[in-house]
DNA sequence: ACCTGAACACCGTTCAAGT
DNA sequence: ACCTGAACACCGTTCAAGT
């Protein structure tokens, strides 16, 4: 394994183990055992790093939505999920900017081919539909729904409107 | 005008003219005009700024949304707009950890008031809405959509599903 | 080729000291 | 009551120097 991969590897495991806020370069040179200046020599910068980060989160939500029922109570239902059981991954794939031009150009389209199939093809219902499953789960990651709030209901009623 | 108001007042106009990037307590410091440490005579902390922020966002996008047009086209189209013309206050009050403890507890509601009535006050189809149109703001201003996407007509798409 | 310490320009925050 | 400089524990990044 090269250096640059066992950083890799490190930066994922603090980014799912320690946080968001943890992933620092000191904190990363630290796991990897070696100063912080050093990781220069095999990543460009950090951005390169949360790049890496972004393509690894993309290819594994793209196959927990591939291994998804393609109905859409059970994808959105997935999409859930893999949002919840990843939650600073997810944030880092949504929320941070996307350096495209660092990204394997067919991961991005991976992950949403499976909601692109349940919107037969069509793209701008493809796009609300991300729209309202990505608005959800932010919002429930975001801590924006009450704590009595019924958020399997929420979800049920995004489904009904898109079957209706 | 009190001090406290100035150094929020402040905070304001860093995060809508220079980014929220910008907004540090030593920048903001310099802005009112004394050093960082003197800001803690009249804030608590940075979240205590933030907070203010996210209630003068809140209001200022129920004000919005309560003169749009009831109908649900309409309200979607006043979201995003307000969103995209204020874009850092939006992220800041969706993305940023909401200190509700240091909120005026009306606000919250105040600003999904109009999402609820398009809903006919039915919870669960009101969250499943604000996801949708969240979720939608989200991902342009993140730019997860293609530069030649059509996103006015995810929009529609979106606002047809709920109407349908 | 790889790693290091020192440095630079930043953070948020605390605190003793001054007025 | 308010403001200050100095300090602490952090950032990302550069660079000359060592092996």
């Amino acid at each position: 394994m090269s250096r640059r991969e066992e950083i890799l590897d490190a930066a994922e495991r603090i980014l799912s183990e320690e946080g968001i806020d943890r992933l620092s370069m000191r904190r990363l040179a630290e796991v990897v055992g070696v100063r912080a200046p050093s990781l220069y020599k095999h990543v460009a910068d950090k951005a390169e790093v949360v790049a890496a980060l972004q393509e690894r989160g993309l290819r594994a939500l793209a196959e927990a939505l591939a291994a998804a029922p393609p109905r859409l109570a059970g994808l959105a239902g997935a999409y859930r999920d893999w949002a919840l059981a990843h939650r600073d991954t997810y944030v880092v794939v949504t929320r941070m900017p996307l350096h495209r031009e660092l990204l394997d150009p067919e991961v991005e389209a991976a992950a949403l081919a499976p909601v692109m199939r349940a919107a037969n093809g069509d793209h701008a219902r493809a796009r609300a539909l991300w729209g309202a499953v990505h608005g959800l789960v932010d919002l429930e990651l975001s801590g924006r729904f009450p704590a009595d709030a019924d958020i399997d209901a929420a979800w049920r009623a995004m489904v009904a409107a898109f079957e209706g």
